[in-house]
DNA sequence: CACAATTAAATTGTGCACAACTAAATGACG
DNA sequence: CGTCATTTAGTTGTGCACAATTTAATTGTG
């Protein structure tokens, strides 16, 4: 559980044998295993850290979003969270009965839905200040190593963005 | 979005002013964001590669599981893929129901439900042996670079896990 | 103005993650 | 042997992700 054995015989060429694929096909596990599992432990130690602030993780990102730029349509906060309205509008409906979020039609635009903070949404944000230095402190890496690795895994996501785009090309 | 201004003058005090809370509450949304799309970006990859498997990721994490070990009880795929019952189970019925796996429950330990391969599910391993080094492919990473990514994540979660544990200690 | 194309939310349906709980089998101990 | 704690799957309920579809408003064009 160490140093893998890293098949680099195999990095370049074909797949031509058989068993240079099997290394392949165990790396593979590997890899996105360590994502997934990496994502999920993130959102084990989030919900016992959100737990008294009363959000979910998809909730607090939302949130999050709101704190920084105030009210913004359901399209925008979808922007900034890659989120769709098929995940943001129930979200939305229970952070609203919640009591932290407003929903209104724009009246410019009818098709809109701006989202804003109530006066309790907006008071979260003070308790919710002391999350990030709980979840760095749990992360047990320095600011520097957090921010490398933040650089990496967003360059690895545009590049995986870019690269479903290649396959199938009809997609926003 | 290059390199962040790292408010490092707040890494190591209190929580004193309120600038500084402010950018590790905009820090922590980088952060956590970053990984969350990430894993989603990976999951929309594999979505697109695994279709003509008929397989969903999770699915395919548990298909690795099976051609690696050949047969388990439920509970040895759950701790190779840190899932329980609650997730493998209706997961589990679904590849049964798709002919790649079947259960039984063991003879010797009438608790035990043992999953294995259908001859279906072992064949479906020859198809699957391409999709690693399309997922490699479309990483942009060289062989080096996945694997310091992997272990980054996988040192990370451990911590994690620890961490979590400290806050909550009653839990498996 | 009329009408087609586009856009924004919401809805529906499938599948996963996880907490909490149930049911059944096993094992330990008096 | 009987009883109780533990173990293993499964079930239920909540919430998220996402594809596909629907509805309504807006925009563009003739």
């Amino acid at each position: 559980m160490t140093t893998t054995p890293a098949p680099e015989s195999a990095a370049g060429d074909a797949v031509s044998g058989s068993a240079p694929a099997d290394d392949f096909l165990r790396l593979d596990q590997q890899i996105c295993f360590s994502l997934n599992a990496a994502s999920r432990a993130f959102g084990s130690l989030y919900r016992v850290v959100l737990k008294d602030l009363g959000l979910t993780y998809p909730q607090y990102l939302v949130m999050l979003v709101l704190w920084e730029h105030g009210e913004l349509p359901v399209k925008k906060v979808g922007e900034h969270l890659r989120l769709d309205s098929g995940t943001l509008s129930p979200l939305l409906k229970r952070l609203e009965a919640a009591g932290l979020v407003r929903r209104e039609r724009s009246a410019r635009d009818e098709r809109s839905v701006v989202v804003g903070l109530t006066d309790e949404g907006a008071a979260l944000r003070g308790r919710a200040l002391r999350v990030p230095r709980r979840i760095a402190a749990a992360t047990g890496f320095g600011l520097t190593e957090i921010n490398d690795l933040r650089a990496r895994l967003d360059r690895l996501t545009s590049t995986l963005d870019a690269a479903a785009l290649e396959d199938f090309p009809d997609r926003g």
